[in-house]
RNA sequence: GCGCCCAUAGCUCAGCUGGAUAGAGUAUUUGACUACGAAUCAAAGGGCCGGGGGUUCGAAUCCCUCUGGGCGCACCA
């Protein structure tokens, strides 16, 4: 497709002088306003060099330029050269694009198939998946299938909390006040209130605290009776989270979680004595980083075991090793921002260069009226619940509309739970947030519903359109405001991909199909479509199809179906 | 105490590596279904962009500082 900054730069290029086009590319920008232009050229860093004012500039570049073979004319209004690209021109070039390309649209190979590694979920086994997990789940899955598009090769990680102290807890918990029928029947609900009583116990018995420490030391140490109840409670743990995993359309490839890397800590501790970056305190095994002004990092307790940092240093040199990553991210909440910072950098001491390449993407907390959110207080909403009810109340909506009623438990599905995935997917990750049902309720506005309302609105019309999508039209008929503005949000699509998985946001794209979806409305409410010229109805027959086409592309990026009726 | 993050309309949030009058959604008021789906569209009101300094031709955006909130800081993950 052509690049018309690109264009509009090199024009540039030859009536400005001492710049190159790509200098003058990089200046360019889009104005505020669109009745302003589609592009605009700021003067004013022009002023010092050429000794005038930005308006004179301006004026005089304005004039030299006259007409172009993209543009019909470039004025100057207040010191900015202002562009306006020939609409039928630009229009045909973008819808053409969109269908040649069709799913592909947006689609591109700067990745060259290097192999990024997303780690993303990663629930604890034996306690509920809840709220809380849905950040690191939705929003690593939408990381993953940016990345996926733009052409990297990619790994999806479920790094399973599937080790540590606290299965010490659950075993002694569960030999003495717990039984193998209760687990069987509702395993992750009997399984935490085995994690909760131990905790009440503990309280009033501290000498528990140390029998599940040792209790985790001899699961560590691979007895067998401490590794059969292991695996039990984890295969138990699993199924239920392949369920949720199920209705959210997610996959991994491995489920390689704490535990996998147990047996590969005794490395981690020889390397760091090696690099002598080991020091003894407090009985314990310490990695110093005041240099950095970081916080000491415990990597080994004073009984020998190892804790969760080891087990991230141990899973990064396996992931190297195993798959040679180009990038390794992480998708885990901002509360381990330090964490992250201390392990990198031990990596970095360890003296692997690739230490760069391992990128935490951290996002904010979620919490609930009540407060944060706590398992053992069982001060949780379950996510499982969550996705139920907005189903549930997607096919109340439908059954009270009653437009299309076929496949009504299928399309529930999509839309109830595309809301969900979508709420969470519209602000920026990094924000705190408190959880309300209210809000993934709401399917009016800027809401999933909303575009996937869009999306079936031109389905339908395609349907009742009775023609082919064709794009020998005449391009001169979606030079209106209303046509034109979508098929520029349309143009930026595949910009808006890039910069999404560059800045590991998918919010970024988000918004953007919220936009093209306001514009297609809008143009919807303004234009009467299927109108008797057939000339007119094929062109615009042709800008829905392209429109439809980048929503539904942007909506499988984000994890979400594209229903066509509802 | 130290470190990191956040602060924009009543509420929830956009605002890209600084650029033209700070934008959406929601709520409120009002208008549009005998054209293609009203989960829609249009209009109105609503802002010392937390406060104060600074850099710059130009700051919501960059720097400093203060205030308010969140998270983290040794044997949990």
């Amino acid at each position: 497709m052509i690049d018309f900054k690109e264009k509009i730069a090199r024009v540039l290029a030859e009536h400005v002088e001492g710049f190159t086009a790509a200098q003058l590319k990089e200046m360019l920008e889009v104005p505020a306003d669109s009745s302003m232009g589609d592009y605009a050229f700021p003067c004013f860093r022009l002023a010092k060099t050429f000794r005038k004012a930005p308006p004179m500039i301006a004026q005089e570049i304005a004039s030299k330029l006259g007409d172009a073979l993209i543009f019909e004319k470039a004025e100057n209004v207040n010191g900015y050269v202002n562009f306006f690209l020939k609409r039928a021109v630009f229009t045909e070039e973008v819808l053409k694009e969109v269908i040649e390309k069709g799913k592909g649209y947006g689609r591109s190979d700067v990745g060259e198939k290097k192999k990024v590694i997303v780690e993303f979920s990663s629930p604890n086994i034996a306690k509920p998946f809840h709220i809380g997990h849905i950040r690191s789940t939705v929003i690593g899955n939408a990381i993953y299938k940016l990345y996926d598009f733009i052409g990297y090769d990619t790994v999806r990680i479920n790094h399973l909390g599937d080790y540590g102290t606290q299965f010490g807890k659950m075993i002694v918990s569960y030999r003495r006040w717990g039984n193998e029928a209760d687990v069987k029947a509702e395993p992750i609900k009997t399984l935490l209130s085995y994690y909760v009583k131990f905790h009440e116990e503990a309280e009033k018995d501290p000498s528990l605290e140390d029998e599940a420490r040792e209790v985790f030391t001899k699961l560590e140490n691979h007895q067998p009776e401490e590794v059969r109840l292991w695996q039990w409670f984890r295969e138990e743990s699993l199924k239920e989270f392949s369920r949720v995993y199920g209705m959210l359309g997610i996959e991994f490839d491995s489920y390689a979680g704490e535990s996998f890397y147990s047996d590969k800590m005794g490395r981690v501790i020889d390397l760091l004595n090696e690099k002598k970056l080991l020091k003894e305190s407090e009985g314990a095994q310490i990695v110093e980083l005041e240099d950095y002004n970081l916080a000491p990092a415990l990597v080994m307790k004073k009984d020998g075991s190892t804790l969760y940092i080891t087990r991230d240093i141990a899973a990064a040199i396996y992931r190297k090793e195993t798959y040679d990553f180009y990038k390794n991210i992480y998708v885990v909440a901002s509360q381990q921002n330090l964490h992250f910072q201390q392990w990198i950098k031990i990596i970095e001491l360890m003296g692997f260069d690739w230490a760069k390449d391992c990128v935490h993407v951290p996002f904010g907390l979620v919490s609930l009226e009540e407060g944060t959110m706590s398992t053992r207080q069982g001060r949780v909403v379950h996510l499982e619940e969550v996705l139920n009810r907005a189903v549930k109340q997607t096919r109340e909506i439908i059954i009270e509309k009653n437009v299309n009623t076929d496949n009504i438990d299928e399309t529930s599905k999509q839309i109830g739970i595309g809301a969900v995935i979508f709420q969470e997917l519209s602000n920026n990750r990094i924000k705190d947030y408190v959880f309300s049902w209210d809000k993934v309720l709401n399917f009016e506005g800027e809401t999933g519903p909303y575009v996937q309302y869009t999306y079936a609105r031109a389905s339908s019309i395609l349907r009742k359109a009775e023609m082919e999508v064709t794009t020998a039209v005449d391009y001169h008929v979606l030079s209106t405001d209303t046509a034109y503005e979508l098929s520029k949000l349309i143009y930026k699509f595949p910009d808006i991909i890039l910069e999404a998985a560059d800045r590991y946001e998918p919010s970024i794209l988000t918004r953007h199909v919220v936009d093209i979806a306001q514009a297609f409305n809008k143009f919807y409410n303004d234009e009467h479509i299927l109108v008797a010229d057939l000339e007119v109805r094929k062109a615009k027959i042709l800008l829905v199809s392209a429109a439809r086409n980048t929503i539904k592309n942007g909506l499988t990026l984000l994890g979400m179906e594209a229903p066509e009726k509802m």
